[in-house]
DNA sequence: TCACAATAGTGCAGTCAGTGCAAAGTTGCA
DNA sequence: TGCAACTTTGCACTGACTGCACTATTGTGA
């Protein structure tokens, strides 16, 4: 997650710190239950303070989802270059393919630790929506923007809305099933596609 | 939890008991923001010691969102009840006009000063998305069983996300246009049976 | 290389959310 | 009328979270 070449050595540890927390504290809830976890417990596994805690993290729910501030962006610019005799949805299906590979490849095991996590502690699921609120708004100006309709139009917010559905699904199931996310990912679309049409 | 006819004097002391901390929760809210009201504030409202308003909600958010726990064994009645030769699709779609009809009816003007809230505090969208699932989940089940899949099937489950994405999307349009709720919920789900097509 | 500016980390004190427990008050019922 | 069931409440406690003032570390320009 390099962005530009020189990066002094305060953002290297900010960064560090950043992780630090953010895998301790997935790491301790796994372990031990959400609320058998302090932020105290989670400060002293990343060697900060408590304080310190807080200058990273609003919360202790979001040190374990780590809201990630690039995905919207990053959406937001995958649709935009998807090409463009695609259709909306076909760009935002390839859009979403794209990333989710990116990210998979990126860290595999902390994605499949979270998602156990979540499913162990429901609470945490409103984190989940509200972190998935954000890049839905990215992804609305994007598809916006490719259509040709304003922003606050039904088409692109439920595109964006639906899109969102079709990734929680997929990754609900994943958890669950051993079937790639990919894979799961483009059935997910296809249904959509379709119109959600009565199965066979 | 006598439901039959005759309900008792203290079923009803306690459902007015709820119904002024939900109330008193919503109108501070949305009169002074969400954090310069405390749950003593709100207890002082409705008249009880704040230890009662933790027998009532969970949390502050809880109590201004007021989590319906009757809306998914409704909309799952609903749903099954719709005539057989419809498809998923629209029979979801009827269940979710009918329902929201109903409750519009009921208590339109909480509703919209909700909406207002939540508006002014995106925190609370965490809340409404997870109120929001808890309904979903009756809603898969009612869809496997229409369509006769598992309930852990793509099918059910991304039929059941993409109604709640249309339904959040109509409420979210609904706060800030004229239209009325019902021709919103009506034009995003044609979108949906359209496969999410290109406008036009 | 050395000051000085910025910024990250920390300790402290305080407010408020949320919970368990046991006592006191209410209601239902025989 | 009296007992059982349930609700409300006060109390004490843990832990999340914040503002503030202070220290430590890093970046930078002379």
């Amino acid at each position: 997650m390099t962005t530009e070449g020189a990066e002094g050595l305060r953002d290297r540890k900010k960064r560090q710190t950043r992780k630090a927390l953010g895998h301790a504290a997935v790491r301790l809830v796994a372990e031990h239950g959400l609320d058998h976890v302090t932020v105290e417990d989670i400060s002293a596994a990343a060697d900060v303070s408590p304080r310190t805690f807080f200058n990273y993290f609003a919360s202790k729910e979001d040190a374990v989802l780590g809201p990630d501030p690039g995905a919207g962006p990053r959406m937001r610019a995958r649709v935009l270059a998807e090409p463009a005799d695609l259709s909306a949805v076909a760009a935002v299906r390839e859009a979403l393919l794209a990333e989710v590979a990116a990210e998979l490849a990126d860290d595999r095991d902390l994605w499949l630790r979270r998602m156990r996590v979540v499913q162990q502690h429901p609470v945490l699921l409103a984190k989940v929506f509200s972190g998935g609120e954000a890049v839905e708004r990215d992804l609305v100006a994007a598809v916006a923007e490719r259509v040709g309709l304003p922003a606050d139009d039904t088409y692109p917010l439920l595109l964006a809305a639906a899109a969102g559905a079709a990734f929680r699904v997929a990754v609900a199931r994943w958890s669950t099933t051993a079937a790639p996310l990919h894979d799961l990912l483009a059935e997910a679309f296809d249904l959509l596609g379709a119109g959600l049409a009565d199965p066979p």
